[in-house]
DNA sequence: CTAAAGTGCAACCGGACGGTTGCTCTTTGA
DNA sequence: TCAAAGAGCAACCGTCCGGTTGCACTTTAG
């Protein structure tokens, strides 16, 4: 399952960071990240390797450096997820909804 | 930060389809669990601690046996979150964030 | 009253994870 | 041309994770 990677990624806290950067279209390098984090390059770059496994971010091979944007549409399957467990929640708050008022009546 | 844990904690497979299994309502015991997935019930208990790490689940003693039923609130937290990253990307993800707000209001 | 059911706690195991250091390779710029 | 920049690969370390077994404790049912 795709989803796994993503909810896997996302549990991160410097991931999630990585990730509201890259949320403003801008294109990174493993390098350039590491400058303002208080790790490592190469830990940034298994980071990232982590977030290119969930198909959340895409690699561009520029002369000596990698580029990295993000990829939001698994981002999309997650939320799916979330949503389709949340709208039977829901769907059953509406019921309880539905049983007080007729016992209220 | 909360959305650590419920993003940590859907990443399991098994434990999201045990957060499917009780989106429906219903309240679930360790033992009844495991009877019905292929890992011993110390496994699940683990498990459910998991989800009541991340608030995903809440625990009523009845007697010998410990009842376990969704909350699904915190899931709301991790689909806002992914709404605002996501938003620029996927017009969807920003009818998911508008929807999301909608309903906290 | 006693045995079974349900739970909790602790220890253990293999593997994955976050992070580091060290090295090599390619590309670039002065 | 040649050193610096950027990246990749590999090994290592401590810790957490998913799962197991074993045992003790409480509650229920016959």
């Amino acid at each position: 399952m795709p989803v796994d990677a993503v909810f896997a990624a996302l549990a991160d806290p410097t991931r999630r960071r990585m990730v509201e950067t890259l949320a403003g279209g801008s294109t990174v390098t493993a390098s350039g990240l590491a400058a303002e984090l208080p790790i490592t390059r190469q830990a940034v770059a298994k980071h990232l390797a982590a977030l290119r496994r969930a198909r959340l971010v895409n690699t561009k091979r520029v002369g000596r450096e990698t580029r990295y944007s993000l990829d939001a549409e698994p981002l999309g399957d997650a939320a799916r997820w979330i949503a389709t467990v949340g709208a039977e929640w829901d769907e059953r708050l509406a019921d309880l909804g539905r049983l007080l008022d007729r016992q209220s009546a």
